[in-house]
DNA sequence: GTCGATTTTGTGAGCGTTCTCAACGTTCGA
DNA sequence: TCGAACGTTGAGAACGCTCACAAAATCGAC
């Protein structure tokens, strides 16, 4: 345990004046004497004093100068854009930014966002896992503004920064199909989520206006990890009317449908969703649907600011473009 | 702005009972009668009050239950499994973990780091930027006990996990050497960081015992991005004695590195420090230096909670082990 | 019934700040 | 010389909670 925490009263003590005189000095008011000033600088310097930032805050009126961003996985290079969008924006409006994760686990975001809200942070940043967040958000959005991210909980009046998930889709299947294949499988995560719903949308409907049926067996969904993304490609192609192309659902299942494909001798073209790193050295080409993450963070901060500085007009959902980039070496022989 | 948020006062008004009632039925205290509880649960439902947390940590004797991670760069995979070990453990602690990122910068680790001893965190894990730490940590570990992780700065009293650098970096150069390269090239960070250093003394020292000269011209250090990085590979290359192998000082470099050699018609063999993903699928041998992330967090969380509960013995310093695995394709014909 | 022990509730004093208000200089024009 | 205006300081009341203590109610054993 350490010594107890010098306060505002042992350095008025130090300096021979009163707390309100301290708090003058530390707060930069406007009416203090230069020497008074000096002598309290000195006391504050002598006794390693710090204002406790916890009696601070519960003043009414002022607030924690913090938002926090509750994201699903800290393992995803996605979150590690976003994180950096929002917390550049936080710090350019004086705030702190702090980090949480849910794990894909709806108590567990419950539990995080009370906590936080309980903590008076200014405002909430939030990626929400596939639950019903209608009581949540009416129990929370009274206490501190929140914007949505990447997804959007049904029936949840808020902002929200979101991706053209179903037009991102469409764009690589389209590809797919301009570059003459047509059995196209799809690899996807969690279908509880809306962006998985919007991309699987998406590839439906690039399928329908090709005149190309629905095939449900080429289709796997519920693929969590990039272990699980990779058996699931190879059982794919195990079939006996395999595809000829996958698309994969995001940045994890893409790379374990990379994994799942590259033993096979077949030619299989890979789309996928979301960038992946070192995929442009891969000896295949690869056909990605990106964006600009660091911008996502950098506009539902916006948002938000937007918020807490009082704004209340309409709620808006930002939908941010994507690009088909095509990644990888074309046309060069594969391995084995 | 939202209306007041309810408070305890307001809710044991409701209910018709004295505020400490209330607090005895929000912490479960021992005497209460059901009946009671149940009133007054039955109105801090109707309410929506949730206690002030930022009030209860005032009082002397109360924590706020939370440590905080600083870490670099929230975009770099290494971090981001440091994090989840660090989350896993503290959430096991009963303790919320909040992230903050420097950004490499010195004066805003410093801020970071006062603002949260300021916010009363409980305890800090630290990845410390190059810099002086001495007077920081001075001021700083009366306030909250300190974990260093990756890097120990100089003269700093402080519990650490750290990697076993200089033994990896050797590992690496002997494999390289063992494979029969005999100019092996080094492209690395930031020099000022321990790590680098002790990396480069690694190489050093394997060179040495191989009998090998050092040669300043096959070094190049303060790559600071993935592009730095590929350019300081091809201009080593570019070199009339060009190096027949390169390591890499940590993973951004490497995958500069790999950008860098991916060009080059010569057969440059790569060694890295720091795992990459997907660096098994490339048509190149690879050799990685690894270690697991995860329990580094792991670590140096429960280091931190042996201190925040008052253990008080030696500073302690845990060197995680590394190992080499060998990576991406043997003897396959690289592509151009 | 009475008394003591035990359970249940209320009172009120902090925790370390900020902030309003009042008090006390000092200056200076009338 | 007086007092208005202003600069500078201090006293003390919040903020919303917890907790030590006291008071009140309940229960049993006699």
């Amino acid at each position: 345990m350490p010594p107890r925490q010098p306060t505002m009263h042992d350095v008025a003590k130090a300096a021979g004046v009163s707390t309100s005189t301290v708090s003058r000095v530390i707060n930069n008011g406007r009416y203090i004497r230069p020497e008074t000033r000096l002598v309290v600088e000195r006391a504050i310097a002598e006794l390693g004093f710090h204002r406790n930032e916890v009696a601070r805050m519960l003043r009414p009126g002022q607030t924690a100068n913090t938002i926090a961003l509750v994201i699903e996985d800290p393992g995803n290079p996605f979150w590690s854009a976003i994180t950096r969008g929002a917390e550049e924006t936080a710090w350019r409006n004086q705030h702190m930014l702090v980090v949480g994760s849910t794990g894909q686990d709806f108590h567990r975001e419950r539990d995080l966002l009370r906590d936080l809200v309980s903590r008076r942070v200014d405002g909430l940043l939030v990626v929400p896992t596939a639950h019903d967040h209608r009581d949540l958000h009416t129990e929370l959005s009274r206490r501190a503004p929140m914007v949505f991210i990447d997804r959007v909980p049904d029936g949840v009046p808020a902002d929200s920064v979101v991706l053209d998930n179903v037009g991102g889709a469409r764009r690589a299947i389209e590809y797919l199909l301009t570059t003459g294949h047509r059995r196209i499988g799809y690899i996807g995560g969690d279908p509880a989520v809306s962006t998985g719903a919007a991309r699987l949308a998406g590839y439906r409907s690039a399928l329908a206006d090709a005149g190309l049926s629905y095939d449900p067996g080429l289709v796997s969904l519920g693929n969590h990890t990039v272990e699980a993304a990779t058996t699931a490609a190879m059982s794919l192609l195990n079939r006996a009317d395999p595809p000829d192309a996958i698309f994969a659902d995001n940045n994890r299942i893409c790379v374990g449908v990379l994994h799942g494909t590259d033993r096979h001798d077949r030619d299989i073209a890979v789309a996928g969703f979301d960038d992946v790193e070192l995929v442009d050295l891969l000896p295949r080409s690869v056909a990605l649907i990106t964006y600009d993450a660091v911008e996502i963070g950098r506009r539902a901060a916006e948002l938000l600011f937007g918020r807490i500085d009082g704004g209340t007009g309409e709620y808006r959902q930002l939908v941010m473009p994507t690009e088909l980039v095509l990644r990888g070496r074309f046309g060069l022989p594969r391995p084995l």
